[in-house]
DNA sequence: TATTTTTGAACAATCGATTACATCATTGTT
DNA sequence: AACAATGATGTAATCGATTGTTCAAAAATA
């Protein structure tokens, strides 16, 4: 049943070489006659020879493998992400490994932890929705591998970061949300240490005043991000008896969380009340009404975030100066905020 | 910038005393005076030692870590799964290390070269859309370590296998359908060199049989479990003019593409088609109207096929018997099937 | 033919851990 | 006082690859 995994030294014995010589000819080495090549080539085919992974990225010092680390990959844009990640890194010769932290901040540490073991060369990561401080982040980066951060960055680190324009679509869509004859929209936000969401609660305050339209408390609801929570939102709102006429959510699953409750409660969107997501889940596309949101571009965002880790992976030893990529999103209009189309 | 790693070695020099003695200290072993643990302990923190995994694993010819090979992390199924895996995982001291073949045999076959690199310990795997012979998962498995699939499994391969009743629950559901007045059902189907759609269409044909219904070919869409060929197939079956009062959809996806033109074509759902799907994907929540659908209990599946992979990794050597479990699917009857009610 | 150059392959160190075995000092036994 | 038992470390081999250095034989040159 265990069968011995073929190595060098059995490919040397059966040739009456050495293992040197055997690993010279497997890499093609100009020292080494092209009979014997030839011969350990056949050998090792025939045996199907299999590096080891483990003794080559010990004597190397690396092993061609970049982790990522996500709160989730059941959501479509960290899976897209990931996807540009790949495709990258493939063309590149590395090897994905991925985590999830499950939003936990303890799960983070954890997988960290076994990341910087030593079995990547660098990471890809998106903080989870409980990491408020970053020294376990620090530390993997004192260890002296790269770390690139996308999507949800902590700016209180000086490594290399690649988001979206979460302030100015924010600021847009709000504008949006006014142009279409709201003018008391609710927030549904997310925890505000994490920057896409301050960043995007800072963008909707900054059209409201800008359009000279009151920034109320009352609507600003502070955790709703989870359909659960968003459902739950949208309650309170009603409830309390608060006057608003759009919900601008910072997250597609609070937005979704809205429209369940409105659907329930046959509130009409948008008449009555205009909605507005961000993500660009595809459950946007289907759900009646079809749902406004921003497309974060997660093939992108995943491609740059690889190859800005690939070249610091590379120039290691050299000073790397981190680098801050701003991506463009782009807002995709549908029935749940236009009143009039 | 490139700061070295801290290794046992350099830990043994600072204390005036040898790797070995770190080594053992750092495991509690019993041979080790307590001062000395004590005085290492210290040391190690003081310098955040880390083992190197690379090193570790090299020596003791694991690492504690299983692969996974899915065809993509973007399917609520597939990554309900991985979750199931990473519970029992993580509660026996393993980690996880996701693939993704992305439905493509020879992505899955590159994948599957990395993980027996010595990547990985074991591998839980479905297999791609393409998948036809499983000659790439045999020579892993000759290389002894251990392999267990779910869902999607090859029927000709002697290894543990963890699946549901898709014969069953398609059976059932057919009936359903014929409960609630449907005695033209299309079959979406999917590649039947699959096993779960090879199985789930068996048990469409003998639930109609079984009920004097007629198989009728016209009503077979072969490939439809994307949501375009979903969507594509419900337009040639109207615009062939063929007599269907319900769809019987091997996955949600396909389901999602016939709700998709029948909304567009304004037909009634369920009144003029009724239809089910399978996976039970969150959309089919969301969507109006609410998709039956057949929840596979992809948390257990995962659980259950990690407990049975860690079992053959910590057995091996002992010759296993490869395991087949099956588990029993729910049906999430919702009105897009339900034609009184 | 004697000497130098080239060629092809062997030798041995290394990566960072673990662990069987050897060694030494101490304590206990008779 | 002689000897065994114990406890605490050190020595060295090992996992499977890579690679700088060495070395012998063959080829080229004088």
């Amino acid at each position: 049943m265990t069968e011995k995994r073929i190595t060098i030294y059995d490919l040397a014995r059966q040739l009456n070489t050495t293992a040197s010589t055997v690993s010279r000819a497997l890499q093609d080495h100009p020292g080494i006659s092209k009979p014997m090549k030839e011969a350990v080539r056949k050998l090792a085919t025939k045996l199907n020879y299999q590096t080891n992974y483990r003794a080559l990225s010990l004597r190397k010092g690396f092993g061609n493998t970049i982790g990522i680390l996500v709160p989730q990959v059941n959501r479509n844009f960290f899976a897209t992400v990931i996807h540009g990640i790949e495709t990258i890194a493939a063309a590149s010769g590395y090897h994905v490994l991925i985590c999830q932290s499950f939003e936990s901040l303890s799960k983070e540490k954890i997988q960290l932890k076994n990341l910087l073991n030593g079995r990547v060369d660098g990471l890809i990561a998106s903080v989870s929705l409980e990491t408020k401080s970053c020294t376990h982040f620090e530390s993997f980066m004192a260890t002296g591998l790269p770390l690139v951060f996308f999507d949800r960055v902590p700016d209180t680190m000086d490594v290399s970061k690649i988001t979206i324009d979460d302030y100015a679509s924010a600021y847009k869509i709000t504008e949006h949300l006014i142009a279409n004859g709201c003018s008391r929209i609710a927030l549904f936000g997310g925890p505000e240490h994490i920057n896409i969401y301050r960043n995007r609660a800072a963008g909707y305050r900054d059209a409201l005043n800008d359009n000279k339209l009151p920034v109320s408390g009352e609507l600003h609801c502070v955790n709703a991000i989870t359909r659960e929570t968003g459902y739950q939102a949208m309650a309170e709102l009603v409830s309390n008896g608060v006057a608003f006429d759009a919900v601008f959510a910072a997250g597609d699953y609070g937005a979704l969380g809205a429209m369940l409750y409105a659907r329930e409660k046959r509130i009409d969107i948008p008449g009555a009340v205009a909605i507005t997501g961000y993500a660009n889940e595809p459950f946007g596309e289907i759900i009646d009404p079809p749902l406004t949101s921003v497309d974060q571009h997660g093939i992108e965002m995943g491609r740059q975030s690889a190859r800005m880790l690939i070249e610091e992976i590379e120039h290691k030893g050299e000073s790397y100066i981190p680098r801050e990529i701003v991506l463009r999103s782009e807002i995709i209009y549908r029935p749940s905020s236009q009143r009039n189309g």
